[in-house]
DNA sequence: ATAATAACTTACTAATAGGTAAGTGTCAAG
DNA sequence: CTTGACACTTACCTATTAGTAAGTTATTAT
């Protein structure tokens, strides 16, 4: 079954989410899919190996999310809105953004996890900043910003409210969303 | 020596800082501090116990740093302005917030480390919302922000810059705090 | 029918984790 | 001089971790 590696992979983000990369097992994993833990070292055989598959996977659900966000027909400023939003609706409330699970154990990873948590984060920022270029087109802001650092204003700010949002109420995050988008609407 | 106790802590956050809660061991400890390992257990039976310690001597720098800047003799503005500075100094180039890392690896610490961080944070937003304020009275921000969300914005955004410049380049973090100079400006 | 493969399980290993009990050396107070 | 506290060390224990080797079962191809 290719099916087991998916169902594997799956949850191993949800673990990541939850409890990081150092804080999750083959244990956890081997529970939760009701087989042994030696099945899942079957299908990845290094934990190595199910981090590399995590962060591939997290790599094309960006590109995906990517694409469909490029193929609607509405206004830059618009997509840029709707990618904030549907950015902030993906995660449960206690649940965080694996990527920046994994940039906080970045320095406990293996190496070719590192490098491909790099990519990740870089793929993620090149495609916020498309995004911020392509409303700075418009009207949406000032062109005395810096692309490249609005498009990490604004994910930053996302990610460290989804960190907020673990440990106290559940409208922190809303009310960030709310700011970025006044701050757009304004300047 | 009550100086021993310190020296653990004092590690003990820049562990956090590197590795997390859950990436830490009293091993780590030991070795760095020359010690056996039974040792640091004598100071701090439990892991617990010392997460508890962590959190309260985060809680009193927080409260150090807030009485520096209250007594410091310049504008609202620029209070906040320096508190954003000084907040995004205060680490080196791949060490994040210590209360980040709890944040993410919340689900995984004990529950009295738990109602702790939640106290941190909520500590940390509050000192953050009275800066806000205070700059508010000026003519810094426009009235139609919610303070509150202005202030969790900006720590987000610092806190989410620091993961980013982990795995990337250094002057992520600049750029972030270029960005909200800019927005406070500008509002 | 048989061989081979995929997807497991059973049963282990070595390393590391947090944690503990009992003893050692040092030093100050009575 | 001795008692007691403090700050340790030695030597352990148990649980959990990632990881492996060998065997089992079901399905498929020849």
């Amino acid at each position: 079954m290719e099916n087991r590696k998916k169902q594997i992979v799956d949850l191993a983000i949800k673990l990541v989410q939850q409890k990081g990369y150092v804080g999750f097992s083959y244990d956890d994993i081997s529970k939760q899919l009701g087989v042994t833990k030696a099945s899942i070292h079957y299908h990845f055989e290094k934990k190595e190996d199910l981090g590399v598959a995590i962060t591939e996977r997290i790599i094309t659900s960006l590109q995906n999310f990517l694409l469909s966000i490029k193929n609607s027909s509405v206004s830059g400023g618009d997509k840029l809105k709707r990618f904030i939003q549907q950015q902030a609706e993906r995660f449960a409330c206690t649940e965080i953004c694996p990527i920046s699970s994994l940039q906080t154990d970045f320095n406990s990873l293996p190496e070719i996890v590192q490098k491909k948590i790099e990519e990740v984060s870089r793929l993620e920022l090149s495609i916020m900043t498309e995004l911020v270029a392509e409303a700075q087109t418009e009207d949406i802001l000032n062109d005395t910003d810096d692309v490249q650092s609005v498009a990490v204003t604004i994910l930053s700010s996302i990610k460290g409210a989804l960190l907020y949002r673990r440990v106290l109420d559940d409208d922190i995050l809303t009310g960030v969303i709310n700011q970025i988008n006044l701050i757009l609407r304004k300047s």
